[in-house]
DNA sequence: TATTGTTATACTCTATAACTATA
DNA sequence: TATAGTTATAGAGTATAACAATA
């Protein structure tokens, strides 16, 4: 690996920065299927965590309880989540995954997300590493500085 | 470095995603400085590039011309980039960073880049490297597939 | 007629503030 | 009164379609 110099980490926040809303920019142009990034988010996360309350998806998505609140209306039009009434709380609610909700993150998984696959495939096993590594730092970063 | 095993590559597109989604949340909250991503990428573009025609800015940013139009509009107002008129063809423009803009950019650059730095800062330089090439490799996702 | 740029319109993502129902 | 959730409102980012000016 390549030693990175003085000059290039002090570039680094903005090259990071400038390179992430590019990408972001790219896949919404191409399209992750029919669900936008936001919404595959908050998907994955109701899938991976069981059953949530807004709120809770809300804190582990990291956006307002209001913005949870229209992302999880949009996945309940399109089936892909089931909302229950909670028992313990009559305010709340319990957001649960349904068949077609995890089909479709499989679908998205297996080959659905062709750009971003087709690249990726494209790449060597050591590429591979590097974006997985950099995926961890991004997620450790993103995770820091946020006591909960 | 870690061997990626086939599962992992075949979850990296949605991870990938994931993280980027995330991550750009967190950096929309933490602010850049007064700028948001969007301006500074067009404004880190009219710097690097020389003076350009919003069309030009639009090419090199990605972003649909009427999109560039609105960044120009807020550069313009902020007194970031001036525009003068082409002297080779009267519809079009030149727009060209002023030295409060360069000032700017150098800014976030040095210091401004607050949240982003010191996370960076926090990291050890093979995980500096890691990110560095990380961004060569999403930047090369970004370009390909589009020949220009 | 083709191209550059702008305006009009619309949709997504996101936030804050205000409101409702329940605790 | 405090909390969970929703609704109202607003602003950024972005796109497509329609339009004006110039080539």
């Amino acid at each position: 690996m390549a030693t990175t110099s003085p000059a290039a980490v002090q570039a680094l926040p903005t090259r990071l920065r400038v390179a992430l809303v590019r990408m972001q920019r790219r896949l919404r142009q191409e399209g992750g299927g029919d669900l936008s990034p936001a919404l595959i988010g908050a998907l994955a996360t109701v899938d991976r965590h069981g059953p949530l309350t807004p709120s809770e998806v809300a804190e582990r998505e990291r956006v307002q309880r209001p913005t949870a609140t229209r992302f999880l209306a949009r996945l309940l039009e399109r089936g892909l989540v089931t909302r229950t009434a909670d028992p313990g709380d009559g305010r709340s609610s319990l957001i649960a995954i349904t068949p077609d909700g995890r089909a479709l993150l499989h679908e998205l998984r297996d080959r659905k997300d062709a750009f971003l696959s087709e690249r990726l495939g494209a790449m060597s096993a050591a590429d591979h590493a590097t974006l997985e590594r950099a995926v961890e730092l991004l997620e450790s970063i993103v995770a820091d500085g946020d006591q909960r």
